[in-house]
RNA sequence: GCCGCUGUAGCUCAGUGGUAGAGCGCACCCUUGGUAAGGGUGAGGUCGUGGGUUCAACUCCCAUCAGCGGCUCCA
C-alpha cells in the first residue's frame, strides 16, 4: 500500500506496488510521456522502478519547453548514449572490442574500451559509428534492466571473456578484484562487507537475450529515441583503472543532446572556443613565439607580447608602491646550498631542472675515473654541518642520513631557481631589522624554472621557465591578518580592473587530524581565521579546503574562470611559519630579543606567462586600450593624405600613444580589414576632409563604421585620459 | 613520462615512389579609391631531424625532436 509523496507536497495512495511511470500516468499522460526517470527517496531509479513502499517521488523530465535541458536527465541520456556508442562501436569495429567503463562527464560521455590487435578504431569511422547510433536511436529500442545473483552475473561475465566487466562487478560486490592486478590496497571502503550488493544488473538496448546489453548499474532513459541526438567526438588513450602499468584502453568520447539544435549549439560554441585559444590568437597577433630549438615550455615574449606584459608589470608594481612593497632584484640561479637549507634540493628534484656543476670539479671527477651515478651522488648529498644546522634548526630530521658526505666528496654548483623565495630570505637576513621596519615587504617579478612533464606543457599557461609577480612580506604574528588582507585587497584590484568578474577563491586549511604541520596551533587557528575572513570580505564565492594547506602554512588560491569554462588556478597567498625557521631568521621585538618573522608568499598574477595567456582567451585577443600592443591605427585614404597622416601619427606619438601608420596603396577597405583583424582599438580614418579641419574619423574596434569626425586634438586628450585611466573598455567617442 | 594524431613557403593547408602546389602575407607595378580584401607581376621550400629500403623517398620502414588531444580512484 504505497503512499507516494510527490515535490508539490500532494500524497497519492495506491493498494498494489507500482512504477514510477504508472506514477506519472496516474498524473496525466503528457507527463507520462515526458520522463525520462524517477527520483525515488532523492535516488535516480529507472520509470520502470517498482515502488512498494511509501516515499517521496519525483519525476526527472528533458525540460519545460523553451528551457534548457535539466542537468539531470542530461546525464541519463548521456549515459544511455554511452551504450548505444559502444554498441555502435561493436557492430563497426568488432563485437571482440571489450567495454570496460563509459560515464556520462559533463560535457558528454566517454566509453573506455580494449581493442583487440589487428582491429583498428580510428576516427575515419566516425561517419559509420554516427550512423550506426542514429539508426539505433531512430528503433527506438527499450532499456530494460535485470537482475542477476552475484553468482550467477559473474559466471555469465567470465563466459563472456571480459575481465574489464568482471573487475567492474567484483568492485560492485565489494569484492577484491581477481583480475586487475594493482600495486595499490584495495579501498578499504569498496572491500567493507556492508556494501555488498546481492545481485548485478544489467541493461539490455531491447530484449534481453536478443538484443545488445551491458552490465551497468543505471539508471537509463525509457528507450533510445529518447536520448535525442548523440555522436562520437574523439578518441584518446587511457589505462585501465588510469594505471600506466595496466592495459592501455582506448577512451572513445562522445556527447548527446535533447535536440540537434542543442548539439549543433555546442559544437558552435566548442568552435568558438577554440578560436579564443591563446595559443592560436598568440600566433595570430604576434604576441609570443615557442622555439623548440629554445625548448619546450620555454616563452619568447615578441615585441607586442611585451608590450602587454610590461603595461601589467607597470600596473601592479604602481599598486605596489602604493601599498609600502619594496622593489629587489635577485639573480636566476643560486648555490645548491641554499636550496638545500631552503629544503627544495634535492627533495623536488624531480620537478626541477638538472643542477649546474662547476667544470673543474667535474673534470677532476672524471679525470678520477668517477662514474655517473657516483658523480650525481656527489652533487645531492649535503655535508655534516650543513645537515647538523639544518637538521638543529627544524628540530626534526630534514637531511636523511643517507644524504650526508663527507665534505671533501661534495661538488659545488647551482640551480636554476625553482622559487625566489630563498634568494628573499636571504635579502632578509642580510641586515639586522626591528619590529619597527615590520613588516618587510619584498617584491620582485622573479623568473623560476621547474621540469614540468613534457605532456602537461600546454602554450604559456603550462611552462618550464615562468615570472611570477612574486613578494615576501616578513611580518610579526600580530600582523598576519592585515597583510592579507592587504594581498586580497590587490587580487580585487587587478581583477577588478581586468573585468574578470569570474573567480573564487579555495582557502587551504590543516587536516585536523595530521600532525605533518609545523608552527603552534595557537597560530594556525589565527592565520586561519585571517584568511577565511579574508576571502569573506571579498565578496566572491569561497570554499573551505582542509587538508589543502601547505605543512607550513595555510593557503588562499585564486580560481579563474575562462570562457571555455576550463578553471585556471592563477594568483595565491600563503601564510609561512616555517622558512624563518630553515633560514634562521629574526627581527628584534619590542623586549628587546629575537623574534621569528611568519612569512606570507604572495603572487596576484601567478605567473606573467600563465595571466598573459589566460587574458589573451579572456579578451579573445581583443586588450583594452591601455594593453594594446598597438592602440592606434592611422589611415589615410588615399596617399595624398599620407602627409596629414603623418602629422596625425607624430601627435600621437608625442601623447605617448602607441600608434601605427597603413600608409600603403591599399584602399580604405582593406586597412579596415586588416586593422580589424589586429584588433586595433581605434583605426583613425583620415581624408582631404579631415586634413582640412585638423580632424580624424574614428572606427572604434567592434563597430561597423566610424562615428564621425573629431577634432585632433580632442582625440589625443580623450585616448590618453582613457589609458592613464586603464579602463577595461574603449571609451573614446566624437 | 605514457598513448594516439600531426609536422610541406612567414601563416593556413592541398599533394604524389619519378625535378613541389594553392590562398593569405611579402616585394614591385598599375590603380588614388571614404569604412571588413581593386588588378597584375615576382621572390620565397634540404617537405621537422637522423638513419634505412629502393635505380629513384617529401611519399614506405625505423629512430628522434616538437606540436596537438588525452591519461586514477567504485559498472
Amino acid at each position: 500500500m504505497p503512499t507516494i509523496t510527490l515535490p508539490n507536497g500532494d500524497k497519492k495512495s495506491f493498494d498494489h506496488p507500482v512504477s514510477a511511470y504508472d506514477v506519472a500516468a496516474s498524473i496525466g499522460a503528457g507527463l507520462a510521456k515526458a520522463a525520462l526517470a524517477a527520483k525515488v527517496d532523492g535516488e535516480l531509479k529507472d520509470l520502470s522502478f517498482t515502488i512498494d513502499r511509501d516515499c517521496n517521488l519525483a519525476l526527472i523530465t528533458a525540460s519545460k519547453p523553451g528551457q534548457p535541458t535539466n542537468p539531470e536527465a542530461l546525464t541519463l541520456m548521456r549515459h544511455s548514449a554511452a551504450h548505444v556508442m559502444a554498441e555502435a562501436i561493436q557492430d563497426v569495429v568488432g563485437k571482440d572490442v571489450l567495454l570496460a567503463y563509459g560515464p556520462p562527464t559533463e560535457t558528454g560521455f566517454f566509453y573506455d574500451m580494449y581493442v583487440p590487435e589487428g582491429k583498428k578504431l580510428s576516427s575515419d569511422l566516425f561517419d559509420q559509428i554516427n550512423a550506426r547510433m542514429a539508426a539505433i536511436i531512430k528503433e527506438d529500442r527499450k532499456f530494460c534492466r535485470y537482475e542477476v545473483a552475484a553468482v550467477e552475473g559473474l559466471n555469465k561475465l567470465r563466459a563472456e571473456g571480459n575481465k574489464y566487466k568482471m573487475d567492474n562487478a567484483e568492485r560492485a560486490l565489494g569484492m577484491p578484484s581477481s583480475v586487475y592486478k594493482s600495486s595499490k590496497p584495495v579501498a578499504a571502503s569498496s572491500a567493507a562487507p556492508g556494501n555488498q550488493a546481492a545481485s548485478l544488473s544489467f541493461y539490455s538496448t531491447g530484449t534481453p537475450g536478443q538484443n545488445w546489453e551491458d552490465l551497468c548499474r543505471g539508471p537509463h532513459v525509457p528507450s533510445t529515441s529518447r536520448i535525442g541526438v548523440a555522436i562520437v567526438t574523439s578518441l584518446a588513450s587511457a589505462y585501465w583503472h588510469g594505471d600506466e602499468n595496466s592495459d592501455r584502453l582506448i577512451r572513445v568520447y562522445g556527447t548527446a543532446f535533447a535536440s540537434q539544435a542543442e548539439l549543433d549549439n555546442y559544437l558552435k560554441q566548442k568552435e568558438e572556443a577554440a578560436k579564443r585559444d591563446h595559443r592560436v590568437i598568440g600566433k595570430a597577433l604576434r604576441l609570443f613565439h615557442i622555439d623548440e630549438t629554445v625548448g619546450q615550455g620555454l616563452i619568447l615574449w615578441t615585441p607586442n607580447g611585451s608590450i602587454v606584459r610590461r603595461e601589467l608589470q607597470n600596473f601592479i608594481a604602481a599598486e605596489l608602491k602604493k601599498q609600502g612593497y619594496t622593489e629587489v632584484f635577485t639573480p636566476h640561479i643560486g648555490g645548491l646550498d641554499l636550496y638545500k637549507t631552503s629544503g627544495h634540493f634535492p627533495y623536488y628534484k624531480d620537478s626541477q631542472f638538472a643542477p649546474i656543476v662547476e667544470r673543474e670539479a667535474l673534470e677532476k671527477l672524471s679525470a678520477a675515473g668517477c662514474s655517473c651515478a657516483e658523480m650525481i651522488n656527489r652533487v645531492e648529498g649535503v655535508s655534516q654541518r650543513l645537515a647538523d644546522g639544518i637538521n638543529q634548526r627544524t628540530k626534526a630530521t630534514t637531511i636523511a642520513a643517507d644524504r650526508i658526505k663527507p665534505d671533501d666528496q661534495l661538488i659545488p654548483g647551482f640551480m636554476l631557481k625553482p622559487m625566489n623565495c630563498p634568494h628573499h630570505a636571504k635579502i632578509f637576513g642580510s641586515a639586522p631589522h626591528s619590529y619597527r621596519d615590520m613588516p618587510v615587504r619584498l617584491a620582485e617579478f622573479g623568473t623560476v624554472y621547474r621540469w614540468e612533464q613534457s605532456g602537461e606543457l600546454n602554450g604559456m599557461t603550462r611552462v618550464r621557465g615562468f615570472t611570477q609577480d612574486d613578494a615576501h612580506l616578513f611580518c610579526t604574528e600580530e600582523q598576519v591578518p592585515g597583510e592579507i588582507q592587504g594581498c586580497l585587497s590587490l587580487v580585487k584590484i587587478i581583477f577588478a580592473t581586468l573585468g574578470m568578474k569570474d573567480y573564487r577563491v579555495r582557502v587551504g586549511l590543516r587536516d585536523p587530524d595530521s600532525n605533518k604541520y609545523t608552527g603552534s596551533a595557537e597560530s594556525w587557528d589565527k592565520a586561519e581565521a585571517a584568511c577565511i575572513a579574508a576571502a569573506q570580505s571579498l565578496g566572491v564565492a569561497f570554499s573551505k579546503e582542509p587538508g589543502e594547506a601547505a605543512f607550513y602554512g595555510p593557503k588562499i588560491d585564486f580560481v579563474v574562470k575562462d570562457v571555455i569554462g576550463r578553471e585556471w588556478q592563477l594568483g595565491t597567498v600563503q601564510v609561512d611559519y616555517q622558512m624563518g625557521n630553515r633560514f634562521d631568521l629574526s627581527y628584534i621585538g619590542a623586549d628587546n630579543t629575537p623574534h621569528r618573522p611568519v612569512v606570507i608568499h604572495r603572487a596576484p598574477f601567478g605567473s606573467m606567462e600563465r595571466f598573459c595567456g589566460v587574458l589573451i582567451e579572456h579578451f579573445a585577443g581583443a586588450f583594452p586600450t591601455w594593453l594594446s600592443p598597438q592602440q592606434v591605427r592611422v589611415m589615410p585614404i588615399s596617399e595624398k593624405t599620407n602627409d596629414y597622416a603623418e602629422k596625425v601619427v607624430a601627435a600621437l606619438r608625442a601623447a605617448d600613444v602607441r600608434v601605427g601608420l597603413d600608409a600603403g596603396n591599399d584602399r580604405i577597405q582593406a586597412k579596415v580589414k586588416v586593422a580589424a583583424d589586429e584588433k586595433i582599438p581605434y583605426m583613425l580614418i583620415v581624408g582631404p576632409r579631415d586634413a582640412e579641419s585638423n580632424s580624424v574619423s574614428v572606427r572604434v574596434r567592434g563597430t561597423e563604421k566610424d562615428l564621425g569626425a573629431m577634432p585632433l586634438d580632442a582625440f589625443v586628450a580623450a585616448i590618453k585620459a582613457e589609458i592613464a585611466a586603464r579602463k577595461a573598455e574603449l571609451g573614446v567617442k566624437p
